[in-house]
DNA sequence: GAGTGGTCTAGACCACTTC
DNA sequence: AAGTGGTCTAGACCACTCC
C-alpha cells in the first residue's frame, strides 16, 4: 500500500499541528473523496508510520481519533475499515429495526444471545411498573446491518402480558410476536439516551474492543391499555446511527421576563 | 497524593487484564464511592504511573478511557477532574436551557460568541424553509453549567419573522425574545442527534482539547403558524447530558408476518 | 509463518498553568 | 521555578487472523 502526501496538505499543516492530526486529516480526506470506499481496509499502522516518518504509537493515535469521529471502525487484529453511513432511527416511527434497515437498502440481521426468566429488582419493577410477584422475561439479542453488529439489546418484558413468550422463535419481530400472540399494540414509548463507553461484555457482543464510544438508548414501551410491556436497553456503536425525532413543544406557563431561553 | 490498591482489587484483576484497565477500575471505584468528589482533581499522571509501576503513557491511556466513559474531564494542562452528573434534557419540555439548569439546582450561564447576518445556502434554505431573498441571522453562543462550558450552539433564524433581533441583548432567553418582541410561540421541533467528535473550533469554544467525544443535536423549530423560525445546531460535551423524550408510536399499517420487529 | 493490531517500556521535549 | 498534561521516539512482546 503506497501512501502519498499532497503539497496542498503540507501547506495546510501548521508547524505546530500534531503529527497524529496530520495523519488524521490525510486519511479523512481519502475517505471523504471516496478514494477509500466503505468497508475497505486502511493501510496498516506500520505502513502509515513509515510513510509519515512517525512511530506506530502516533499512527495508532490518529486512527483512534478517526474512530472517535465515527469515520472508521476496527476488526480485532484484522485492521481498520471505513465506516458505512449511519442508520436513521426515529423511535416514534421505526418500531421495527429490520424494516428500517431494509428500507435503507441494507441487510438486517439478528442473533439471540440469551432468553430467560430473571429475578425482579426494585429498579426493574419501577421501570416496568411491575408488582413484587410479576415474572420478568429477559431477551438478549445482537442486531446487525450488512453482517456488522451495530447494537446489543437487553429486553425486559412483564410476563403477565406475554406468558410463554420465551418458547417462541425470537430471531424475528418482537413487536409482531406481541401483536399476533398476545394482542398487544405498542402505542407509547419513553426514551432516554446518552453517550457512553462500551463495557467489556457489550464490546465482546459487538465484536469490538472494550471501551469504544457508544450510545445507550433505554426505552419503556406501553400498549393500548397503558400497560408497560417492555423495558429495552440498547447499546449502539456510536458510529452506526443518527436519531431523528419530532416533538410537540408543551405550552407550559411561562414567567415572563424570567430571563432565560 | 497517596494511592493505595486494595487486596480486593488485586484479586479481581485477571493476569491478562491490561494495566490501563486496572488503573481505570481503581479510579472508577474511588469516583463511585465518592472518595473523589465531583470537580475534584485526580492524582497527577506521574503519580499514578509511580503508584502502579507503569509508564505515563499507560496511565494516560487509563484517563482517556475514563474520559470516554464520561466519568472524568480535563482542563488543559491543569489536570483531570471528576465529572458532575449529566443534565436531563427533554426537547419537548425543556425549551429553556436556563430554566432546566436552574430547576436542577445548578447555575446556568451564557456567553455570546457572535451575531451576524449570513449568506443563505441551499442547505440552509432547505432547513429553514426559506426563500432565496430571505435574510438569515446567525447567533453563536456557549452555554455553561456551574461555570463549565457544556455546549456551543449555532442558531440560524429567518429574519423575516424577527427583524432587528441581532440588536437585542442575546445573553438571555431567545425563546422569550421571540415571544415578547415578535409574538412567536415555538410549538413544534424536529430534532436530530448523533455522537461525534468535537472539531478544533468547537473544542476551543468549550475550553477542551480537539477530538473529544461529543453529541451533536440539530433542531428545527416552528411556531403556531407552522413557519420554521430557527435552525439550531448544538455541540454538547458527551458527558454533560442525558436526553429524555416521550413519543407516541405511529400506528402504521403492518405487514403481518413480514418477519421482523 | 507472516501480518495485524493490543499493549507496554523508559525515556524526552514542549506549552501551558500555578505559585 | 515547579508542576501539569500534550506529544513523540524507538524499540519490544503478545494474541490473534489470514493464508
Amino acid at each position: 500500500m503506497s501512501i502519498s502526501i499532497s503539497e496542498n496538505e503540507r501547506r495546510a499543516w501548521d508547524r505546530r499541528t500534531p503529527y497524529y492530526l496530520r495523519v488524521r486529516d490525510h486519511l479523512a480526506g481519502l475517505i471523504e473523496a471516496g478514494t477509500l470506499a466503505v468497508d475497505s481496509r486502511l493501510p496498516a499502522e506500520r505502513d502509515l508510520s513509515e510513510a509519515f516518518q512517525i512511530t506506530r504509537v502516533t499512527a495508532h493515535q490518529a486512527l483512534i481519533q478517526l474512530e472517535m469521529e465515527g469515520l472508521i471502525y476496527r476488526l480485532n487484529r484484522r485492521g481498520w475499515f471505513v465506516s458505512p453511513p449511519r442508520l436513521r432511527y426515529n423511535p416514534s416511527v421505526n418500531v421495527s429495526f429490520t424494516r428500517n434497515v431494509t428500507a435503507s437498502g441494507r441487510m438486517p440481521g439478528t442473533a439471540v444471545l440469551g432468553r430467560r426468566e430473571v429475578a425482579s429488582t426494585p429498579w426493574l419493577r419501577e421501570k416496568l411498573g411491575a408488582g413484587h410477584d410479576d415474572t420478568i422475561y429477559l431477551v438478549e439479542r445482537v442486531r446487525l446491518i450488512d453482517d456488522r453488529p451495530v447494537l446489543v439489546e437487553h429486553i425486559h418484558l412483564n410476563a403477565k402480558y406475554c406468558p410463554g413468550l420465551l418458547t417462541l422463535p425470537l430471531e424475528v419481530s418482537l413487536t409482531d410476536i406481541l401483536e399476533q400472540h398476545f394482542g398487544i399494540q405498542l402505542r407509547r414509548a419513553s426514551v432516554q439516551l446518552h453517550p457512553t463507553a462500551l463495557t467489556a461484555a457489550q464490546a465482546e457482543a459487538l465484536g469490538v474492543s472494550a471501551g469504544l464510544p457508544g450510545l445507550k438508548i433505554s426505552r419503556a414501551a406501553s400498549d393500548q391499555n397503558g400497560n408497560i410491556i417492555e423495558f429495552d436497553q440498547e447499546y449502539w456503536r456510536h458510529d452506526a446511527l443518527e436519531v431523528h425525532v419530532d416533538v410537540a413543544v408543551d405550552a407550559l406557563p411561562r414567567h415572563v421576563g424570567s430571563g432565560d431561553d
